[in-house]
DNA sequence: CGCTAGGTTGAATACGCTCAAAGATCGTGG
DNA sequence: CCACGATCTTTGAGCGTATTCAACCTAGCG
């Protein structure tokens, strides 16, 4: 097969599986690494909106990619104070961790309709040990989840409830951007309400809107039935002090350089 | 060697390194893999307090361990407000994802004097492939790091200074008492000053300082020259709503098990 | 013994919260 | 297709937690 021939491979899988797409963005793949994670791919489920997938103490007997739409993880106090921890978007795994972690430590539900591949953490072991550079790829990924939390950590605890509005929809948008699900316009669909926003931002509801509000006033934001428009990116990341993670960008790294370097080939 | 032995052998171990202390709280190691472990401790580095360790951005070429002494990761912004998103304790690897992430996202500092081990990426990866129970345990401290990022974004999120300050001092003691690093008394060594805690806590030095005073007058704590002790943990766990997480108490999981399951035997 | 980093305290202010009530939108069933 | 209920959004007003500014104190170290 010709490099052209499997590039265009590549697209069209592309189109089919986000996970896919996320990974190529790490990593030129070749076919059986393709062929691997469309193994993942062979079925799909599809669940409500609105439902706890993983409950917090559950054992967890199998992972989950998503293809199409969003899930959030979350604590919640016994005050009644919710606290999200992280999105989920197409492309994402819930949760990568899950594969060694015999126990969740937070719950998971889906926030729209969500479509995913479900399979056993077995089969990842399985994959990582015939396709090695997949597990270097998933360990950036992992690396990655871990820059997103830490984002998260410092948006919750230096920023203004004003700052953390901005830099949440950045990060959100620059997320989507990768996986192809914005428009050039700028506007994805954005299906968090302001109650959840506010317990992802630590703050309340009533304040989330007028914060909102303030964003709308002053020609940054628009928001029209569930699609969110960023009408000037470059004021937001001024306000956010919004760093576009090279994490979010794809990574030179060459895998493999690191591969050779071992004895995993 | 009969297992009596082995015992004895890993104990030794465990008294030199808190990485295997770690590693073995998660599952029995074999001397091939205290072996292999043993090779990263060949040598150890002794840095100064409050030196930068990784500058954000740099490039890095190694890993390290930390043997004696503690680090922290934070993030700056340019009006000056900083924030530390996690502590690196004995037996820490910083920063675990380095592995396969080309530039670091945030700066890590040393807090006290530090004793580490240095080593390249690649030896990992070596021993992973020699040793792959090791990379599955690994994996599993991935999930803990993970655990207690979590744990600071609720934390932030959604608890008020009292209950923070007192979440993460009892978040601190169990880390320092999984690897032998506190007294009978609930007593531990305490190297944060009260201006770097109120960084991490995402408030004020001054409401920081109002807010050790009302624990220690409410009886829950004692400070006394960098040795903080917890009076009442009892009281401290209501009042944070602490769960103690299973990361911290060690795990289960029967990792051979898992092995079986794949061909990486 | 003096300097510096860290800790303490007071007072005024501000950002964001709570309580409360009304308005808009969406989905569903009649 | 419209009406109804439920969920989500909006707005006002009073309050409280935590911030800022400013000054002073203390301990450790050269």
């Amino acid at each position: 097969m010709s490099l052209e021939e499997q590039e265009l491979s590549n697209e069209l899988l592309d189109n089919r599986s986000p996970l896919i797409k996320r990974f190529s963005h790490l990593h030129q793949l070749n076919n059986n690494e393709i062929d691997a994670l469309n193994k993942i791919h062979e079925q799909t489920t599809v669940l409500d909106a609105n439902e706890i997938i993983l409950h917090k103490g559950d054992f967890h007997k199998e992972c989950m990619i998503i293809i199409r739409g969003w899930a959030y993880r979350s604590s919640m106090l016994s005050n009644g104070k919710r606290q999200v921890i992280n999105y989920y978007l197409p492309g994402d795994i819930i949760s990568p961790f899950a594969l060694l972690q015999p126990k969740t430590d937070y719950s998971v539900a889906s926030l729209t309709i969500l479509e995913t591949c479900v399979f056993k953490p077995d089969y990842l072991l399985q994959m990582f040990s015939a396709e090695p550079r997949l597990a270097l790829i998933y360990g950036q990924m992992l690396g990655r989840e871990d820059s997103l939390s830490a984002e998260q950590i410092v948006r919750l605890g230096v920023r203004s409830a004003y700052e953390r509005t901005a830099h949440i929809l950045l990060d959100l948008y620059y997320r989507l951007k990768l996986i192809g699900l914005t428009d050039g316009e700028e506007t994805y669909f954005f299906p968090i309400t302001q109650e959840l926003l506010a317990d992802t931002l630590g703050m309340s509801f009533v304040h989330m809107n007028r914060t909102l509000h303030k964003l709308r006033d002053n020609n940054l934001i628009s928001i029209d039935s569930k699609q969110m428009t960023l009408l000037n990116i470059d004021e937001l990341i001024k306000i956010a002090e919004y760093q576009p993670s090279y994490s979010q960008i794809g990574l030179n790294t060459d895998i493999n350089e690191i591969i050779e370097s071992t004895n995993l080939h």
